[in-house]
DNA sequence: ACCGGTACTCTACAGCTGTAGAAGGAGGAC
DNA sequence: GTCCTCCTTCTACAGCTGTAGAGTACCGGT
């Protein structure tokens, strides 16, 4: 993807953000981009290309935030609850608009099969509770796993979108990465199962 | 809310959850619904319009469901999972629609703040998991409740964009119904903390 | 200076969408 | 019967969207 196309795919990821995949237009794009009318159109010659283009996107960037973080791998429980919860703080803020395309582009995918593919949802994530929960002795990790991530992006989901906010405190705050690394642990606890 | 509108906002319903929002048109509704053309936006006079109908729609028919449910309470936390359990492979399967274009409509009203007030997404299950929680003698069951809703949302959603559903079993099939009792066992015993 | 190619911009146009209002028609009051 | 009212259907139309193709500017090679 070139430097153009992903400045263009940043505008749409905005786009669908802010307007929902109904405001996802080549026009709307050009607006938010800042270029002359008609570029998008001629990167992402059809719609389809165009929401390929963001899934596409927000996967690379994913994929360079994992990079980034390498595979620093603290078992402790509760460091770990602490690491998750200023991840999720993150995508609710800086990250609040990536956040919401994603969940956009996962509606989309379940009626457009080969936006799956690229997509991709959860893979990595899933993975790296997998190893993590089995670091930490788990007897099922995939299926723990599975249910690790599942809880943690219910927090996310519920908090974004203004229902699970009601009550808690906003976000960016310590404190609210505080009460999200509770619920965090809470999640690992149910998860990990009594322990000895 | 008359007869026919329910039905065109039931027709709108299925719309949005095969072809998402965007595919949400008068004319799309009509002739989903299988009215001759014109009728819909003769109801829903603008797309604003039909879109809240069905917001509306969604949270009728969520109110007329609690109501049948009725308040039985049981206690035990396994049985209270088996009954989460049944309830969310319903929404994965019969009302599966429902559930898609529910995730939809909340996206939605991420950028048009008056949907959130008819949606009131997930107060109603949030005050159940509440008294549930505050009944099993939890110490905070507000933010208990938040937690628990969010967490077994969470499963629900991930199963329905197909990622967690990759090495769990079909829905509908009683080992899918054994599998979320699992998990959703797990979120109970994470939300509850440590017992005695 | 010329030329070929590449990257970008402009414009046209068919079809769809949102919205309003006119036309039709069933039924009830009198 | 006549009239009025409400419900329903039909139609028009401006504006938006998707898509294609022609036009233009830039740049490296010769």
């Amino acid at each position: 993807m070139t430097e153009r196309m992903a400045a263009l795919a940043d505008a749409a990821i905005h786009v669908v953000a802010t307007k929902g995949m109904r405001g996802l237009t080549h026009r709307a794009v050009d607006a938010q981009a800042g270029v002359p009318t008609g570029s998008t159109s001629a990167y992402f010659r059809t719609r389809k290309a165009l929401v390929e283009g963001v899934v596409q996107r927000l996967a690379d960037l994913d994929n360079a935030e994992v990079e980034e973080v390498g595979t620093t791998a603290p078992l402790d429980p509760d460091r770990l609850a602490e690491g998750i919860a200023h991840v999720l703080d993150q995508w609710m803020t800086t990250g609040r608009e990536r956040t919401l395309a994603r969940y956009a582009c996962l509606l989309e995918a379940t009626h457009h099969p080969e936006l799956r593919g690229i997509l991709a949802h959860g893979e990595r994530p899933r993975a790296q509770a997998k190893a993590m929960l089995a670091a930490a002795g788990a007897e099922d990790p995939e299926r723990q796993g599975r249910e690790l991530v599942a809880f943690v992006d219910g927090l996310l989901f519920d908090r974004l979108v203004g229902a699970g906010a009601l009550g808690a405190p906003t976000p960016g705050t310590p404190e609210s990465r505080a009460e999200l690394a509770q619920a965090v642990r809470a999640a690992l606890r149910g998860v990990l199962g009594p322990r000895p």
